[in-house]
RNA sequence: GCCCGGAUGGCGGAAUCGGUAGACGCGCCGGUCUCAAACACCGGUGGGGCAACCCAUCCCGGUUCGAUCCCGGGUCCGGGUACCA
């Protein structure tokens, strides 16, 4: 028999399918393990090869978990929201969810030609009305909930209603959009549209009038991680800054639970790092600055409290509602004048633009520590979002306030000894301060931690300001102007938002006669017919973001199928939360700061039992593309090999990496790939036509998509399963090259050929022999160590080592065969099956157990030394491996002689390391 | 600018604890089989040298008997992020 994976690989998906093997149910009788892969948007290309990489890691992963006796939850489903299916469909007419079935068609016969372990009965798709019930309904909750900052927990809005009736807003501790003051009797007094709003000033789902990144080329809004150096992430168009009322999450309530609760978990550090700068915490003091002949007061946030003394002017953000306040009347025209102009531009222009501008407004702030007055300006690198939108500049010690104050002429006043400002800021915080003395405080000669620890005292007791920590991450976007989402379950009665009650959840997209915007400008939903509550309420227009449905998928693959609540508590108690996630590393600051948001939300209201949602996360690199060119000679249809191309004037040309093999070309597949190659000639080396090639992304331009079908189809499953792992560490980003498959393919013959010889069965009983367990036990050891490290590569390089060990053997042993299959089952599945039930079993190898190795087999009888003189091997001696380390040390005394021979210098001494080198030093 | 990675043969990459650098695979070279080719199998393969040996893990320096690995300085490449006060 032949090794034939066509026939084995259907075979064994078939009877997988059949069987249910992979169905995966609650059992308190085994430990729990939750392996999960980040679902895929399907897009409407299809999978290529570079796809399945983190796939086959976890499910290779799980496999093993399952052989060592875990019960594995492995489960698959679809992003299915998404824009270019909203785009495709305005293009065509085609409705989303049509286009969006075909592809989620597609992927699943992809994915299921690999072999994988997913249990597809949990299969969830965040388009399906049972599935987006929840996401609506977590919605709800978090309108219907606050934050409470001194217990650090989500409450009912009903106990701050409570708190209102009886003390209004006094000693309030929750999170908020702005700090309100009101009592108990205007709190009553107020009607249900003030009461609405001002409760909206708490909520963690809120509607909230807030800087937006509006695209205008998408027709929506999008969130912070959904824009990247001013454009759009998916289309990339421009982006551009607006003030707009929208549904927004109270994300920077979470931001310390979410900084804090990564010591918690096994993420790599890279990743950890980038949520941290994400979240961006910053401790510093939050000062007022009186300003002179008037009752404002400006509210600035410092991290260098220390640097008061240094301020020389004041810098506004042009949208900060500070700068109507303090413009005068003399300087107003040329304020607002400088802002019309700021706004014109777009964020982009913005950025592209590092001209410093900015204009005086007239009035002076007061130095609260020097009683000196101080200019106030309006720039645009001051932001409105940050801080308070107010800041107090320090020339001599920030870069930014540096050029202004060189631009505008405006004074630098040096705090640090030894500090060189003629040129430059002197950013750094250390040093010695001078220069900071006042009336009631002297800074003079502290340390600048000291000093910054000193002003926060000062100010704090004087009441001129007070220490606060500030946090970058800002408050999620949760409205999108489109029709490919969920709808929000909000009507409005009479102006006021009003949630829908969850008896009528799901609220299912309704039907619209084209994807476009309303011609007066409102959002799709906008068409729909009768998009009213039965009494007769309009309902919100906008849907909800991408991120909102991928938020708390892992909670319902615990219990998809429940009707009653997300998760059950039965089935959340059981599976906790994700042991092992894989996913790529764009995801670090969207969908993986949205998810933990969302868990630690459903934590405070006891839905979950974990506070964070992933336990541990592989981040897997992604797969290049390898292009491959001809290179034409210019202006004649001729191409010339790669190797002769320097001694012509070429053009190279891009060809499809399909009809190239280890770099020689089909030149007659050439010929028949486009018209314009029809008749071209060719110029070889050594009678063949070599490409020359390149890493670049994998996309249909270059020409080097690999479709994983095509392996599947030429090698099979079992070999593009190992020749993805093969290819490099996990983790890493490395290109695709087709080159190498034969070598895995031909080591999974070789595993064949133990077993059969023609139609003959090899396998034979009886005790091994030692040698054969030697090698068997070393692969169970390598192996078992490299799937927890994540090191399948290496794995795969000690099963070729073990199999070609046993070849040389000539071991057909029954009872090491059957390890070996067992151990290669995650990686090789089909062909494993095969083989097991060839040796005899009648039960899967998924229900098989995971070998032990033992240590006895492994000890070695001897062992070489190197003896070495400084350092520098000389000869090695080979000794009992039980010999001790004074022994080892006394052969190599004995061969002093040999010391002398070399250089006729004297032994100073001998150093015997433990399992190595003995090293002799020679003077 | 800041933060985080990385640099090892012709190529992808090993060396998981500071101990004979280059496992395993690709490619290449030689051989067997074949009329021949492909496949398959066997052997060789970092560079230099007839050889003993010498030189090699981006560069410079340090610690150590011994450094791909630890420390200091630098170069280049990749990723993230940015007027965040």
């Amino acid at each position: 028999m032949e090794y034939n994976h066509k026939n084995i690989e259907s075979k064994w998906q078939q009877y997988w399918k059949d069987n249910a093997t992979y169905k995966t149910e609650i059992d308190e009788s085994r430990p729990k393990f939750y392996v999960l892969d980040m679902f895929p948007y399907p897009s409407g290309a299809g999978l290529h090869v570079g796809h399945p990489l983190g796939y086959i890691a976890s499910d290779i992963y799980s496999r093993f978990k399952r052989l060592q006796g875990f019960n594995v939850l492995h489960p698959m489903g679809y992003d299915a929201y998404g824009l270019p299916a909203e785009q495709y469909a305005i293009q065509t007419g085609q409705h989303p969810e049509i286009t969006t079935k075909v592809n989620i068609d597609r992927y699943r016969s992809q994915l299921d030609k690999i072999g994988f372990c997913y249990d597809w009965d949990r299969e969830v798709r965040t388009c399906n009305p049972d599935y987006y019930k929840w996401t609506q309904w977590a919605f709800i909750q978090m309108f219907n909930s606050y934050y409470d900052t001194k217990v650090q927990s989500a409450r009912p809005v009903s106990e701050l209603i409570y708190h209102f009736e009886k003390y209004g807003s006094k000693d309030i501790h929750a999170a908020c959009s702005k700090d309100l003051e009101f009592t108990a009797d205007e709190w009553k007094a107020m009607d249900d549209k003030a009461k609405s709003d001002t409760l909206m000033n708490y909520r963690i789902a809120y509607l909230g009038n807030t800087m937006v990144n509006w695209c205008p080329k998408l027709g929506t809004v999008l969130a912070n991680d959904e824009v990247s150096e001013g454009v759009s992430i998916r289309g990339g168009y421009p982006v551009e800054q607006k003030l707009m009322y929208q549904w927004c999450l109270r994300v920077s309530a979470y931001a310390q639970r979410l900084l804090d609760g990564l010591e918690k978990v096994d993420w790599t550090d890279s990743l950890k790092e980038t949520q941290r700068n994400w979240i961006g915490r910053s401790e510093g003091a939050e000062m007022k600055f009186k300003i002179a002949d008037s009752d404002v007061e400006l509210e600035i946030f410092t991290t260098r409290a220390d640097t008061v003394f240094g301020v020389t002017f004041m810098v506004l953000a042009p949208e900060s509602a500070y700068v109507d306040m303090v413009t005068t009347p003399d300087h107003k025209a040329e304020v607002e004048a400088y802002i019309a102009a700021i706004k014109h531009k777009t964020e982009r222009e913005r950025m592209i633009d590092k001209k410093v501008t900015g204009v005086f407004t007239g009035s002076y702030a007061i130095n609260p520590l020097t009683g000196e007055k101080i200019p106030v300006w309006v720039s645009d690198y001051v932001l409105a979002g940050y801080g308070t939108g107010a800041i107090m500049a320090v020339p001599a010690h920030d870069s930014r306030d540096y050029s202004f104050a060189r631009r505008f002429d405006l004074p630098i006043i040096p705090l640090i000894e030894g500090a060189d400002v003629s040129e430059e800021s002197f950013d750094a915080k250390s040093g010695k301060m001078m220069n900071s003395k006042g009336p009631e405080l002297d800074l003079n000669g502290l340390d600048v931690k000291d000093a910054i620890a000193a002003t926060k005292k000062f100010i704090s007791e004087k009441g001129i300001g007070k220490v606060k920590v500030n946090y970058r991450l800002r408050d999620a976007i949760f409205s999108r102007q489109r029709y490919w989402g969920e709808p929000f379950p909000v009507y409005y009665k009479d102006g006021i938002p009003m949630m829908m009650d969850e008896s009528q959840l799901p609220l299912q997209l309704p039907e619209v006669d084209k994807f476009l915007p309303t011609e007066t400008g409102e959002p799709p939903l906008g068409r729909a017919k009768n998009w009213k509550t039965p009494e007769g309420y309009p309902i919100e227009l906008c849907t909800m973001p991408g991120f909102a449905g991928s938020s708390a998928y892992y909670l319902r693959y615990m219990d998809p199928k429940n009707d009653k609540e997300l998760v059950s508590k039965k089935a959340n108690d059981y599976w906790k939360n994700v042991d092992l996630y894989i996913g790529g590393t764009e995801h670090a600051t969207g969908h993986l700061i949205y998810s933990r948001f969302w868990n630690k939300f459903l934590y405070d209201l006891g839905k979950v039992c974990k506070d964070e949602p992933f336990s541990k996360l592989i981040n897997q690199g992604m797969v290049q593309g390898r292009s491959n060119f001809v290179y034409r000679i210019k202006d004649t249809n001729t191409f010339v090999s790669y190797g002769l191309k320097d001694n012509y004037d070429v053009t190279p040309i891009h060809v499809d990496v399909n009809i190239v093999s280890n770099d020689i070309l089909d030149t007659e597949a050439f010929r028949a790939w486009r018209p314009e190659f029809k008749d071209a000639e060719f110029i070889f080396e050594n009678g063949k036509y070599m490409c020359g090639w390149a890493v670049e992304k994998m996309s249909k331009s270059m020409f080097n998509v690999v479709n994983p079908d095509d392996i599947v189809e030429r090698y099979g499953a079992d070999t593009l399963r190992l020749y993805e792992m093969f290819l490099g560490p996990l983790e890493q980003s490395k290109p695709w090259d087709t080159n190498g498959i034969d070598g895995v393919n031909r080591f999974l013959r070789k595993l064949w050929n133990l077993f059969y010889k023609g139609d003959t069965l090899l396998v034979t009983d009886g005790e091994p022999t030692k040698e054969e367990l030697k090698s068997i036990h070393k692969l169970i050891k390598k192996v078992t160590a490299d799937i927890e490290n994540f090191s399948f590569n290496t794995s795969i390089s000690a099963f070729m080592i073990c199999v070609n060990e046993l070849t040389q053997l000539k071991c057909h042993n029954r009872e090491v065969l059957s390890q070996l299959v067992v151990l290669l089952a995650p990686f090789a599945p089909h062909v494993c099956e095969e083989l097991w039930h060839i040796l005899g079993n009648d039960t899967t190898v998924c229900d098989a157990v995971w070998p032990v190795h033992n240590e006895e087999y492994l000890k070695e009888d001897n062992v070489t030394y190197a003896v070495s003189f400084n350092g520098k091997a000389r000869y090695n001696i080979e000794v009992p491996a039980d010999m001790s380390s004074d022994d080892v040390q006394k052969i190599a005394l004995a061969n002093e002689a040999a010391a002398k021979w070399i250089d006729g210098k004297n032994i100073v001494k001998i150093i015997v390391v433990p399992r190595k080198i003995v090293n002799v030093v020679i003077k």
